[in-house]
Formats: structure tokens, sequence, C-alpha cells
DNA sequence: CATGAATGAGCCTTCATTCAT
DNA sequence: AATGAATGAAGGCTCATTCAT
């Protein structure tokens, strides 16, 4: 299905279109399930215009990953500005990431392989999750001990909600519904305790 | 580095050693950073004889992917037969799988991405999944408390011991010594309260 | 380093600098080493103007070796008009064409393969090769023999200056002295005899 | 055109027959004008078959080149064993030589635009050169001033009969029969003073 | 006159798989 | 049971060239 196509847009546009295909494509079939010139098409062009504006497919993967990244964690800081109780929060919080998740499980199993076999991923990633971590310091008082379990809230957070968008839980005897209130739980423990 | 082998032997001995060869490449170069070839060189046989073994490249992974865990439930049950109080086992078990995560970097990056995009990695995962549950649940009263907690945890588990054998966690302000007591004190909580 | 240029001046002055890029590309990477886009940015220029100045890649290329097929004769030329004795022009002579061969490594080899597989560069080097021929016999009484004889000299001339710019000499057990020594001494006969 | 394929042979033969259908690609369309998997046709097989004998097209190319010098040379080594007077003999290998050269113009131009811009292909070029000249030298007493003799006589062979071969002669103003006359003659002297 | 985004054929190479021996 | 030469579809990427502005 390829795209209406301009025949001449400013590069952010094309570019920007590409991140998109990228990972559209990504998310239907996998980094190794596509091609470049699968995604190009995708975005309306041809297989050359791939090339004027990633270096090469792995940076069109990063590239929709950080835009991926990016979107989340704004969703998570305008959620967090709202200044809701912390009960009221946490759900938003853990519907806004699992909603997420589900738009987003091939890319996160692309970046799990690729992040442990790839250099250049991992350092990508790494980066990111440094970023991650110091935006989740500047929600509170970033002592020590919070930044710690905010990190190790992460990780629970993440897969249980790998778990879900996977489609995982039936076959570990657990229902969404147990999932969500584990995280909600959790987290409203974390944020209360901020509050406190 | 072909190993050099009997060129004859039982089947069960040649699909053996293929299925070693697979793990070992899957370890150092993924599922998509090896080839049919390259197993087969490395197991001491022909590409063909692969073939001759597994319908296809997937069937190698899955039977290297049921190997490694059985291999790790194997060892979790044994730990657990041992009749150790909550506080040591939890200590055995988190050392335990650590060094089990650590030896599967490259098989678990692998088999997150092929579930999520293959029907049939993710049918034959799921399956296994289910199975381990399922011997957790043989381990104390299956009340379905108790195992929703249980699977809970070991996504927990699961997450945290991938973040530790894949050096992430410096990268969120972690040290392995946080990590592990963290580890640590929820499964001691979890496996007390199975005691009480 | 694409050039600063005037972004406007007459096509003259832009076809001029796009010839230079030309030469100064084939010279650091060679005809199949460079690209149209490449030496139009090192003219300091978009694609589209290279092809506005040149019909195609081999154009601009037939254009580069006539400057410097021109600028080669006309230093000869001018050598040859000061009146120079036998001995002191030849040194003079061998001196002028090795520095310009080390100056034009990449083109002569370009040239070469070009010549050999494509007919319109072979025709346009054929052509330029008889107009070398011309002037050389405008240096002299043109007898048939003399023509022959500075036709031959011109092969070895042309080959030993490619060795020397080519750093071949100590592969074949030569040194620059060598090379130097003889095809002086046998350009001084040829002059000399002529002289005579 | 497809040869006729062997369906399975040793690798050998295979590896004989792609370097065979790579010298008369090399021929034909020159290093830069054809491509592995044509060339893999040509010989009967399949892309995949030319990697499996080569780790890359320049490899292919490196040994049709060995294969075309090795030639060369152990015919003229057949030649010069044959006890001929110095006229014959240089007759013979005038002779000799230009036929060699009319049948690989081609190579001949891609050698030299890859030696000039590939250090592989240089380095491999010098190394077979170091060679010839150490052939050249224990066809008589190995003096230093007849290998530089011989190698620079070598220089003005190879160049002359590049010119006969690619039918430059004509533009010079030259006929066949004198550039011969003239090869056979510095052949014959140099020939000759060794035999004095 | 010059731009530069876009094109698309095509090259180099890989690798899962087959099959005659 | 094992071999290993051979396959061939397909993927990543390049680059000469065009054309709307």
């Amino acid at each position: 299905m390829p795209a209406e196509r301009p025949r001449r847009g400013t590069p952010d546009e094309t570019r920007a279109r590409l991140v998109q295909a990228t990972a559209a494509e990504l998310e239907e079939r996998g980094y190794h399930g596509t091609d470049s010139n699968r995604i190009a098409k995708a975005a309306g062009y041809a297989p050359g215009t791939f090339y004027k504006h990633f270096a090469d497919k792995k940076a069109a993967f990063l590239a929709a990953y950080d835009a991926w990244a990016g979107d989340e964690w704004d969703a998570i800081e305008g959620l967090m500005g709202e200044g809701l109780p912390a009960k009221k929060l946490a759900g938003a919080l853990v519907a806004l990431l699992i909603l997420h998740h589900r738009r987003s499980r091939g890319m996160r199993a692309s970046l799990r392989a690729l992040v442990a076999l790839d250099d250049e991923v991992r350092a990508h990633h790494r980066a990111a999750r440094s970023r991650q971590v110091a935006r989740l310091s500047t929600l509170g008082p970033p002592s020590r001990k919070r930044v710690r379990e905010g990190a190790l809230l992460m990780l629970l957070v993440e897969r249980v909600c790998d778990a879900i968008a996977d489609d995982e839980l039936a076959s570990l005897g657990l229902t969404e519904a147990d999932a969500r209130a584990h995280l909600e739980r959790e987290l409203a423990a974390y944020l209360g305790a901020h509050a406190a």
C-alpha cells in the first residue's frame, strides 16, 4: 500500500514519514522481518530516498525508537504534571503505559534483540535509559533510595506491560485485571511515599 | 572452530551436539546473527546434516530453548528441594538465576524477538510458560492468590536478572548489589509466606 | 569539503570549476570511485548543476582529460621553445613529465580503463593522441622515421613515468635515479639527432 | 549463454570454470562492467556459488590475474628454454607477447585502474611484479645492470604490446610492423648481450 | 542559471535449504 | 546417517540521472 507520495516535500516531512513507516513496519514484521525498500515504499518513496535520510537500516530503527520513547515520556510527564492524587495517578499511568506497550510490541521485541547483540544499539539504548532515569528524578526529591526504587519499579512495570501487550498473561495464570491491580498498587505506594 | 567429532554416532548424539552448537551460536551471535551452516560446522557436521535433524532453523532454536529452560527449572527444583530456610533459599535462587541469565543473554534476546513476531515460537513459548507455572504450583499449596503472586514475581525476577546479565543496571543508576538485595527480599517474602 | 563558491557566476566559470573538481576527484578516487553528486558538491554546486554542464559523467571525465592533456603539452612546448641544449632539455623534460604524471595517477588509470572498454572514450583519446603526434612533428623536420621514433619514445616515456608516479619501481628492482637516467639518455639521443 | 553446468563437480573444477569466466567477462566488459552474478551465470552456476569460491569480486579478479600472468610467464620461460638464437628468439617472444596482450586487453585495463586506486590489488600486483623480475634474473647472469635493463625493457615491451593490442598505433602514426621491429631490435640486443 | 529532493535499476552479497552421492 | 556442492530468492545499499521549483 504505497502511500500517496508528494513528489517533493521538505526533508523534515519526508524523514518524519519514513520514521513513521519504520515504526509501523517494525510493529508488523519486526526489524529482521522488514527491509529498507519495503519501508520506503510504505512511506511512499523509492528505495534510494531511505538512504538520503538514514545512513543505514539501523539508523532508521534508532530514530523510530527515539520517537517512540520520547512520546512515551512526554505523555508520562504530562500526566504527572496534572496534580492527580496518587491512586488516580497510578491508575492513569498504568493505563497509559499499557496502551503504549500495546502499540509497540514489535519495536520492543526488536529492541531487545538488537540491544543484546549490537554494540551501537546497546550504547544508544543505555543513553536513552539514563535520560529516562534523569527525568524520573526530576519528578520528586531525588534521594538515592528513591532513584533505586524508581528504577526497579520501572523494570517491573516494563515487564508486566510487555506481558500484557504480548498476551502472555493467560499462560501465566494471570488476568489483565490482576496485572493492572498489581502495578497500580506498587505505583501508588511509590508515588504516595513521595507525597508523604 | 569446527569441533572434531566422530563422523558417525547415534542420531541422538548427533542431534544433541547440534542442539548444543545452536545454543552456543545463539549466545554468541543471536538467532539472526548465525546461520544453519555455521551451526552445523560448529557441531562438526556438514550443512545437510542439520536438516536431517531439524525441519528448519526455527526447530533447532526451539530445541535449544527447551533444553535451556528445562535445565533452568531442574536446577530451581533441585534447590527448592534442599529444604533451606527462606532467606538462604532466596539468596541461592537469585544467584542461580543470575548465573543462568548471564549464560543465556543471546538466547533470551532472540526468544523475545521471535515470540513477538512468530506465531509458532509464540505458541511454543506459551506452552513452556504454562508448564513452568504448573511446576511452581507443585512447590506449595496452589491457592489462586499464590499462583498470581508467583507469576508476577517471576516476571520481576526475570526482568531484573536480564538487566543484570545485560549490564543494564549502571544506566539505571543501580548496582548489582541493589538489584540482588531487592530480588532476595521479594523472593524471601514470597517463600516465607508459603512456609508459614 | 564543499567549496564555498559564488552561487552565481558565468556559465563558463561554473563549468571550469566543475571540470577542476572532476579532475581532483578522479585523482583521489578514480572514475568509478566518485560520483557526479560528489563532484558537484566538491565544486560547490548542487547535483543538478552537474547535468546542466555535462551530458553525463563521461563527458565531465573527457573535459577533465582534455584540460589535463592540454596543460601537459603546453608545458612541453613551452620548454622546447626555450632553446636549451639537448642534454639540459632532456633533463628538464623528464622532470616535467614525472611531475605531471605524479599529479595525475588517478586520471591516467581511469583513462586506460575507459579507453579499453568504452568506444566513445577510445575515439576521443585516439583523436587527442593524433593531435599530440602532430604537435611533436612541428618540433622538427617531420620525416617518417623521426615520427616513428618519436612515437615509440613517447610510449616508453609514458610507461616509465607511470611506473615512477605509481611507486612501481621498487618492485621492479629499479630506483628512480635509474629510471630518470634511462629516460634522459633516450630523450637526449632523440633530441640530439634532431639538432644534428 | 549459461554454459552447460555439471550439477556437482569437484571444487577445483568449479573454481577453474569461475576463474575462466571471470577472465572472459573482464575481457569483454571490464571489472566495473561485469558483476559477480553475471560471471557465475557465464560459468554455468548460480550467484551463490561464486561466493563459495571467492571472498568477493576482487578476489576473483586477482585469481584471474594470477592465472593470466602465470600463463604468460610459463610461455616465456618455455620459449627461452628452447635455445633459439637471439634474433629468432626475439621475434618469437614479441609474437607471443602480442598474442597474450591481445587476449587480455580488458584485464590489463582493469588491472591498471585497480592498482592505482585499491591498496589490496596494488600490493598483489607489486608482489607479482617482483616474482617476474626474479624469474627474469634466473634467465641469465643476474648482474645489477642486467636486471635494470631487463626491467626497463619489460616496461617498454609492455607498453608497446598494449598499444598494439589496443589498436592505438594508427593514432600514433605507427604501423604494427614498425612496433614489432622496434621491440625485436631491443629484445635481440638485450638477449645478444647476454649471450656474449 | 541553479537547486536538491527524489528516483529506481541494479550490484554485491547472504543464507536457508536441497539433493545427488 | 552424513556429506557438501549448489541453489536462488532476496536484502542492503549506491549512484547516474531527472524535474519541479
